[in-house]
RNA sequence: GUCCCUAUCGUCUAGCCUGGUCUAGGACACCAGAUUUUCAUUCUGGUAACACGGGUUCGAAUCCCGUUAGGGACGCCA
């Protein structure tokens, strides 16, 4: 049984890196029928805060990205919060200890930055060089006299390593001339994050860890770890990192890539996962359009890609454009409205409104470009051409509509092609001539959606209104 | 600085593993045209890439080495 995890940090608001690491991580679940676990790793106590947790979770569901597992999503690993979980560490670190794994270390945070800050001077490459290690009975009486607690650090006794990535193949790796052992609990008691993944990971049974680039050079330690621990360790997934406009680094302060802002400006949820899903993967045939079932069948790890991929704005609103223009009328209506809802930038009422929305359904590439769009449900608007609006010839298609519409009597479904018959006998205009007065007249533009839908909306009251005020200009 | 990863149109990518079918395919963007009495949609066409240098081979985008460039890691963050 395949069993992967999303396992972020709730120190700030998902971007596009992480989201698309858990839905890479979600739909290599679902292709193979696994599970899919959401585990929160709030260790951090300085940086977590539990409206992170919320914000984060919120984000995936809105995407589809649903656990299987998680705090408050059942499952038979938990608790999943990392903070729930301290005395299962605790309980491995001591065996680790009591196996030689792992050692009390006694050398201070004050003192290894000092050594990295004269690597540094020297131009040298730093790692803790593990004295730690061989202090003498005495030295640590005498510093645990000084009131100095001691961080843990787990010994690295064989530091040729060899991980086999799922997508990059076999990295070869030398611990030497990485790192020196490194902490597994800090003085303050805390574990840290190359500890609780481990035995999290260990315990939750996951079966592949699938994660960004970042995490490459983590891995051999874990694989350390896994031994040490006694448990078989999962497979490993390295994801190419994604890279912002411009080719700058992904992170939780570029609010332009945060889950936050992907809602604010409308994308629908499946063609931001659409999107994100052929950022460094892809079926190996020209399709490019996938609902999140498809993209389920078809994922692969195999064909992720090896190298870092650009974020193109441009092309994510296309594909948002094509998956509205696949919406049916009720459901693209249904999503407009509960954006605009979210957004609190509407107080129209929902009934004129869902009327509306369907003419802008193949005008927009994205929910915010509504709000504007919508503004022709507003009667007063300036005129773009108003020296349009002045002449002889325009002024006589008002009058002449307005004195049709007077003597209405039809079905105001047939407004519009009413309208136009009835104008085509009184005035000489037609063609160009004719509907670009009626167009500025109604909604004040030189552009915009077909007349033949706008005025049906409207409704003929609206629709004289505005002649009436076209013939003061 | 040390270690690791990567390198095909401006961007996302196919092709690479298993060399010839690649005068390198698709998509976004861009340009031109057609359709639509506007705009958008749709359709047709076009511009545009194998980072560089060596090697292996009858033959290299594909295999090997080096250079360069970009990215990542080097935390008592995750």
């Amino acid at each position: 049984m395949v069993r992967v995890r999303f396992a972020p940090s709730p120190t700030g608001y998902l971007h596009l890196g992480n989201i698309r690491t858990a839905l890479f991580n979600f739909l290599f679940a679902r292709h193979h029928g696994g599970k899919f676990i959401f585990r929160v790793e709030d260790t951090d106590r300085e940086r977590s805060r539990p409206e992170f947790e919320k914000a984060q979770i919120d984000d995936l569901l809105w995407m589809g990205v649903v656990p299987d597992e998680g705090p408050g999503f059942g499952g038979d690993f938990g608790p999943y919060r990392q903070s729930e979980r301290l005395g299962i560490y605790r309980d491995a670190i001591r065996k680790l200890i009591d196996q030689g794994h792992a050692y009390d270390c006694y050398v201070t945070e004050e003192e290894v930055e000092e050594m990295r800050q004269n690597a540094r001077a020297e131009k040298r490459s730093f790692h803790f060089d593990n004295r730690g290690r061989s202090f003498s009975q005495g030295e640590i009486a005498q510093r645990k006299a000084k009131g100095i607690r001691p961080a843990v650090r787990f010994k690295i006794e064989n530091p040729h390593l060899e991980v086999h990535d799922l997508i990059r193949g076999k990295v070869s790796f030398n611990l030497d001339d990485m790192v020196g052992d490194f902490i597994i609990q800090r003085a303050d008691g805390m574990p840290t994050f190359h500890l609780v993944v481990c035995v999290d990971d260990a315990r939750m049974e996951i079966t592949h860890v699938i994660r960004g680039e970042d995490h490459l050079s983590n891995t051999p330690k874990h694989l350390l770890l896994f031994q040490a621990l006694g448990a078989e360790s999962p497979q490993f997934g390295h994801l190419p990192l994604v890279q912002g406009e411009g080719g700058q680094t992904l992170s939780k302060r570029l609010d332009s890539v945060s889950m936050r802002a992907f809602r604010g400006k409308g994308y629908l949820p499946h063609a931001l996962a659409n999107y994100m899903a052929l950022l460094g993967w892809s079926p190996g045939n020209d399709q490019e359009i996938f609902t999140l079932e498809e993209l389920q069948r078809a994922f692969d790890l195999g064909r992720v890609g090896r190298s870092s991929a650009i974020f193109d704005p441009q092309k994510l609103d296309w594909m948002n454009g094509e998956h509205l223009r696949r919406l049916s009328g009720e459901e693209f209506a249904e999503s407009a409205l509960r954006y605009l809802e979210e957004q609190g930038s509407m107080d129209l009422n929902p009934g004129l409104l869902k009327n509306v929305l369907a003419i802008f359904q193949d005008k927009i590439e994205r929910f915010d470009q509504l709000p504007e769009a919508l503004k022709i449900l507003q009667d007063e608007f300036d005129y773009e051409d108003e020296a349009l609006m002045k002449a002889d010839e325009s002024k006589m298609i008002f009058r002449a509509a307005l004195e049709i519409l007077d003597e209405w009597s039809k079905e105001p479904s047939d407004l519009y092609q009413g309208l136009v018959e009835e104008l085509k006998k009184k005035v000489p205009a037609k063609g160009k001539s004719l509907f670009h007065p009626i167009r500025m007249a109604v909604t004040g533009r030189v552009h915009g959606p077909e007349l033949k839908r706008v005025i049906p909306v409207l409704g003929r009251d609206k629709i004289k209104g505005r002649f009436r005020r076209a013939l003061q200009i």
